[in-house]
DNA sequence: AAACATATTGACTAATCTAGTCAATATGTT
DNA sequence: AACATATTGACTAGATTAGTCAATATGTTT
């Protein structure tokens, strides 16, 4: 990635604002973008921004790249390592990894969708991909799920999908209060708390491990 | 409404292209929402929008009420009748109906939630009221729920976020299976069909009212 | 300190896009 | 045929666009 050295040398403070300026401005689509919103919001002149990368749409395929590297590289990567027999804790500490991600980069996972869903550019392989190894990290936490730790009277299926959207809508609330949190100055607003969270969830887990799981196995 | 009265004597067709379009386009933000685009993908030309509804902020604001007026009438109002003490029904009578607005309308949530946020027209009274009434029609649920029903080893509150998750994560495939299949023009590609999600969720509603529904409620 | 190299700025531009207009046409009604 | 209304799309003045570039700032080498 020598084509941007240039950006890439620069200190991570600033690095990150563009980055997050730009995946933020890009989510209303290549076309509706705009340069100078992304400038003003990074706070850097134009001149840098074409400095660094030369035109919007390198900019735009830079902001792919990393994104699907850091994605890659900090979540699926990390994720298979994560894997385990015991598919709640699997997907609890893949939600953990999200939710670290996307106090860094608050917009990434929603920008690489809409980058995927947008079309102003060839499709590269790269995005084509992204489907297919999202799906390739469930299949992987699927596939070693030892379905033998489940009560036989449902289907395994069922049991996973619950468990998943309960899971999916845990971390949702929990990235949402971490990000909430990270960028928050501390006013007096009311707020949940990221530790209630944890409690809470541990909690929830527990109540699912009970209620799915073999008596042997709680 | 009779500010809207040249509008809304238009046969349905006609409104509901019109509509759909706008929502669309005015997800990414009142600003850079474009009249040009609206009346392309609406399929009318750029004087009968304007005669219609006189400025670009007069659409928005029709739309935000109109929006505001069927998510009332067809969703939280129906929705009042649809409560029972089950909460698996209730929750799943009202996927259904959200579902069906959403062939009709497929941006109207997306298109309220983005105005809502947004910001670009002075906050009314009646997008301020939307989070409450959202808020107050899961309450309806909690409220009247029949929490005997449940198993006593764990919290209600824990159940409920379980559930609600569950139905939550069906409710956005279900949906998102009907809108696609709504616009759609029987190409070849493969898809899983609305009737075998109803199929689907009806085990997953049977897996849930038996681990966590009292043996004698079930 | 002087000379050089590189980083950064923001005013500037030509091209495009914007909301909104309006004379002309089409459609329907009496 | 005379009138009323619905609809069109070319048109405009002003705003916004991506990208440039001379000028300035910052840092490094001699």
């Amino acid at each position: 990635m020598q084509k941007y050295e240039k950006f890439l040398a620069l200190d991570d403070d600033k690095k990150t604002r563009i980055i997050n300026a730009s995946m933020q401005e890009f989510l209303a689509g290549y076309k509706k973008a705009s340069t100078d919103n992304i400038v003003r919001e990074a706070k850097i002149s134009k001149g840098a921004l074409f400095h660094y990368f030369g035109t919007k749409e390198q900019l735009y395929a830079f902001l792919i790249d990393y994104s699907m590297d850091i994605i890659k590289c900090e979540f699926l990567d990390l994720a298979d390592d994560l894997i385990q027999s015991d598919i709640l804790q699997s997907i609890w500490q893949l939600s953990l990894v999200k939710k670290e991600l996307s106090v860094r980069f608050p917009a990434i996972f929603d920008f690489i969708t809409s980058a995927y869903l947008d079309g102003a550019l060839p499709p590269s392989p790269e995005l084509e991909a992204l489907g297919k190894i999202r799906d390739s990290v469930f299949e992987g936490i699927y596939t070693r799920a030892d379905f033998s730790l489940f009560r036989e009277d449902i289907e395994p299926k069922i049991i996973i999908e619950i468990i998943s959207y309960t899971m999916q809508g845990y971390v949702q609330s929990v990235t949402a209060e971490a990000v909430a949190g990270a960028s928050e100055h501390h006013g007096a607003r009311v707020r949940k708390g990221y530790d209630a969270y944890l409690g809470e969830f541990e909690r929830v887990l527990n109540a699912l491990r009970l209620v799915f799981y073999r008596e042997g196995n709680r």
